[in-house]
DNA sequence: GGGGGCCGGGG
DNA sequence: GTGTACGGCCCCC
C-alpha cells in the first residue's frame, strides 16, 4: 500500500464489469511531483432518496425493483426533519430508469436528489475539492498514456458496442511519437483525503488555429486548416504551419495531417494541465476535429490517451480532453466582463489596456495565398491571437480557481458555470454537510408558474435634471445579503403566522421569517461573509505580495457568491427558489433606501437619485 | 409588457 | 449521462 498526494483537476466515472468506477485526474505533488494520476475508487454507488408515504410499504415496493441497498435516513427537508429511505443503485444509468418508476409507486410520495450527476455526487461525499490537494493510499502502478484508453468510452457500459459516433473518429495507426507521457494508473483503498493546500501552480496552454475560404468563414468540409498557434504561460510559443516563413518561431509541416499530428504531439510534449483556446468549444476544436476525421489523424489528447470529445451542455458543446481542463476563454469572458461585444480583440483592450494585432476575417485568405510579407503578417497575427489568450487567461482564470475550490465543483464545469449555478452547487455541497435534502428542480409546469410571478424591484429615483454641486453619496455595502441574514430570510424560516416578537415581517408584502433558528441560506452566506472578512484580514497582514495577489482573488470570488446568493430566490429554474422570499428582501431594501434619504432630509441633504442601494444628494442647508 | 426568435464568436 | 442549462436585443402582438 502506498500514499500519492495530487492536485485534483478533473474527475469522471468509467464502466467496468458493469460496475460505476469513479476517476480521480490528478497531478502529483512531492515525490514523483508533475506526473499524472489516475486514481480509481471502485467502492462508491449511486443513491438516491425517496420520501414514502408508508415507510413499510414503500421498502416493500422498492425491493421489487433492481435496488442493491435501502436505508432508513433522517433528513431536514427545509429545516424540517422527516424519514427518507436512502437507495442505493447498482449504476448511476439506472437512476434516470428507475426514477419514474419509483415517483409512480402508491406509498412514494416524492424522489429527492434524483438528477445530481455521479461524478458531482462523488465531490460533495467525500468532501473533496477539485484544484485542490487530495491524499489516496492504494496501488500504483505506470503505464504508458497511449497503453491505457482501451476503446472504452467514459460513461458507456463496458461491453456494449457502442456505435462509433461522431464524437470519436475511428483512429488510424497512431505515431508511436517520443512524447508519450508515464502516468500513475492508482487502484484506491479507501476514501480519499482532503488535504489543505495552497494555490497551485497551473502550466497553461494556448492555442488557434487558422483557415481560410475566400467567400467568408472557412468550411470544414473543404478549407483545410493552413497554421496551428501555441502560447504557454511558461515561455512555449510557437507556430506550425503548411507554409514556411523566415520567422524563428514557424515551423513548416509538409501537409495537413502533419499539422494535425504536431497539433497532437505538441499537446503531449508540452503536457499542460490547463488548454484554453478563445471559441475554441465551438470553432477551433469542432474543426480540428472534423479535419482530422477527414484525414484519419487520431486525437489521442487524454491523458489517459482518449479522444477528444464533445459534450452537450445547453445551447453549445464542450470539447473534452480528459485529465487535462479545456477552458473556453469566449464564453468566459461574457460571463466575466460586462461589454458590449466580445471579439478577441475587444476583451484583450479591455483586460490590458492595449491594442492587439489584427487582421479582418476575410483578408487571411488573401495573405495566404499571396505571401511574402502579407504571410508573415498573418504568421505574426496568428501567434499574437494564441498569446492573447494566455494573457487573458492569466488574468482571470485564478478567479474560476478560486471559485472551483469554494464551490467544489470541476474546473471545466465552473469556468462554464452561470453564477445562479455556482451558487446552486455551493449550496447542495452545503446542504449536505449540514444534513439538509436538496430540493428538486421545479417540473416545467412549476417553472412556467414561477415565471409569471414578478417580483418588484429596487427602489429607483429618477435623476433631477441639472448640473449639482456639494454631491454627497451613500450606499449599503452588500445589501442584498446583509438583508437575508439581518432578517433570516429563507425558504426553511418563512412561516405563515407567528407572534409578532418571534418573528420578522417584511414591510409592504407581509412576508414572515422566524428570528430562530438561523436558516439554511442566511446561514451559507453568513459564512461566506465572515470567511471574506477573515480572507480579508490576512490580505492586510500579508507581506508577501504574491500571497497578497491570492488572498485578494479570493475573496473577491466570496464577494461575488454572496453577492449573487440573493438571485437564487428570484430565479425561476433554481432548486431554492421563493418568491415571498425574493420580495420580502427587495421590500426591505426599499424600505431601508427610503428611510435613509428621509433622515438625510432631515439634515439639510436633497437626494437627486437613487438606486436599489445608494443614492447621491446636494446639501443645501 | 411579455413571450418567442435569433444571435454572439471563430476565419 | 443521476446535468439538455445563457442573456440581451429585436420584433411582434
Amino acid at each position: 500500500m502506498e500514499t500519492k498526494k495530487f492536485v485534483l483537476l478533473d474527475i469522471d466515472y468509467v464502466t467496468e464489469n458493469d460496475q460505476a468506477v469513479i476517476r480521480l485526474f490528478g497531478k502529483l505533488t512531492g515525490e514523483n511531483g508533475g506526473k499524472h494520476i489516475i486514481a480509481m475508487d471502485r467502492d462508491f454507488k449511486p443513491y438516491i432518496y425517496v420520501l414514502p408515504y408508508d415507510v413499510g410499504e414503500c421498502i416493500d415496493d422498492l425491493n421489487q425493483l433492481e435496488v442493491r441497498k435501502i436505508e432508513k435516513v433522517q433528513k431536514k427537508d427545509l429545516g424540517q426533519m422527516k424519514e427518507f429511505l436512502k437507495v442505493t443503485l447498482k449504476h448511476p444509468q439506472n437512476v434516470p430508469k428507475l426514477r419514474e418508476k419509483i415517483w409512480d409507486l402508491e406509498s412514494v410520495e416524492e424522489v429527492r436528489e434524483h438528477d445530481i450527476p455521479f461524478y458531482r455526487r462523488y465531490l460533495i461525499d467525500k468532501g473533496i475539492f477539485p484544484m485542490a490537494e487530495v491524499e489516496v493510499e492504494g496501488k500504483c502502478t505506470y503505464k504508458n498514456s497511449n497503453t491505457i484508453y482501451s476503446k472504452r468510452n467514459a460513461h458507456s457500459p463496458a461491453g456494449t458496442t457502442a456505435s462509433p459516433k461522431r464524437n470519436t473518429p475511428p483512429p488510424k495507426k497512431t505515431n508511436p511519437s517520443l512524447t508519450e507521457n508515464e502516468v500513475c494508473i492508482f487502484e484506491m483503498e479507501g476514501p480519499p483525503k482532503p488535504l489543505e493546500s495552497g494555490f497551485p501552480e497551473l502550466k497553461i496552454l494556448s492555442f488557434d488555429i487558422e483557415a481560410c475560404n475566400p467567400k467568408g468563414m472557412p468550411q470544414e468540409n473543404v478549407d483545410p486548416i493552413i497554421m496551428i498557434s501555441f502560447s504557454s504561460n511558461q515561455g512555449f510559443s510557437k507556430v506550425f504551419s503548411t507554409k514556411s516563413s523566415s520567422f524563428d518561431f514557424v515551423e513548416v509541416l509538409k501537409d495537413e495531417e502533419e499539422l494535425l499530428k504536431k497539433f497532437v504531439e505538441t499537446v503531449k510534449s508540452e503536457d499542460p494541465d490547463l488548454i484554453t483556446g478563445y471559441n475554441s468549444d465551438v470553432f477551433d476544436l469542432s474543426y480540428i476535429r472534423d479535419r482530422a476525421a477527414k484525414l484519419g489523424v487520431s486525437l489521442d489528447l487524454g491523458v489517459d490517451g482518449s479522444q477528444l470529445k464533445f459534450m452537450r451542455r445547453g445551447f453549445a458543446n464542450a470539447a473534452v480532453i480528459k485529465g487535462r481542463v479545456h477552458v473556453d476563454l469566449y464564453p468566459a469572458m461574457r460571463r466575466y466582463l460586462q461589454l458590449d461585444r466580445y471579439t478577441l480583440e475587444r476583451v484583450y483592450l479591455e483586460l490590458m489596456g492595449e491594442k492587439k494585432k489584427d487582421i479582418p476575417g476575410d483578408e487571411i485568405h488573401a495573405c495566404w495565398d499571396e505571401g511574402g510579407e502579407k504571410l508573415e503578417m498573418l504568421f505574426e497575427y496568428s501567434l499574437d491571437d494564441a498569446v492573447a489568450v494566455t494573457k487573458i487567461g492569466e488574468k482571470m482564470l485564478p478567479l474560476t480557481m478560486e471559485l472551483t475550490r469554494i464551490v467544489g465543483q470541476p474546473f471545466f464545469d465552473v469556468a462554464r458555470m452561470a453564477t445562479g449555478q455556482l451558487v446552486e452547487w455551493y449550496l447542495i455541497r452545503k446542504a449536505f454537510e449540514d444534513n439538509e435534502i436538496v430540493p428538486n428542480k421545479p417540473s416545467s409546469s412549476q417553472h412556467s408558474k414561477r415565471r409569471g410571478k414578478s417580483i418588484v424591484g429596487g427602489y429607483v429615483k429618477d435623476p433631477v435634471k441639472g448640473l449639482h454641486e456639494n454631491i454627497v453619496s451613500f450606499d449599503f455595502r452588500s445589501l442584498y445579503p446583509s438583508i437575508i441574514i439581518s432578517k433570516n430570510v429563507s425558504p426553511d424560516t418563512l412561516v405563515e403566522e407567528c407572534d409578532e416578537d418571534k418573528c420578522y415581517i417584511a414591510p409592504e408584502v407581509g412576508h414572515k421569517f422566524l428570528k430562530e433558528p438561523v436558516g439554511f441560506v442566511p446561514s451559507v452566506i453568513g459564512n461566506v461573509l465572515r470567511e471574506r472578512v477573515r480572507v480579508k484580514t490576512l490580505m492586510k497582514e500579508s507581506k508577501d505580495p504574491r500571497e497578497r495577489q491570492i488572498l485578494n482573488v479570493q475573496q473577491e470570488a466570496l464577494k461575488r457568491l454572496a453577492n449573487s446568493m440573493y438571485g437564487v430566490y428570484g430565479f425561476s429554474r433554481f432548486r431554492w427558489y421563493s418568491i415571498e422570499c425574493a420580495d420580502a428582501i427587495t421590500a426591505w431594501g426599499r424600505d431601508f433606501i427610503k428611510n435613509t434619504m428621509k433622515k438625510a432630509e432631515d439634515f439639510g441633504f436633497k437626494p437627486v437619485y437613487a438606486d436599489t442601494d445608494g443614492f447621491y444628494a446636494v446639501y443645501i442647508g
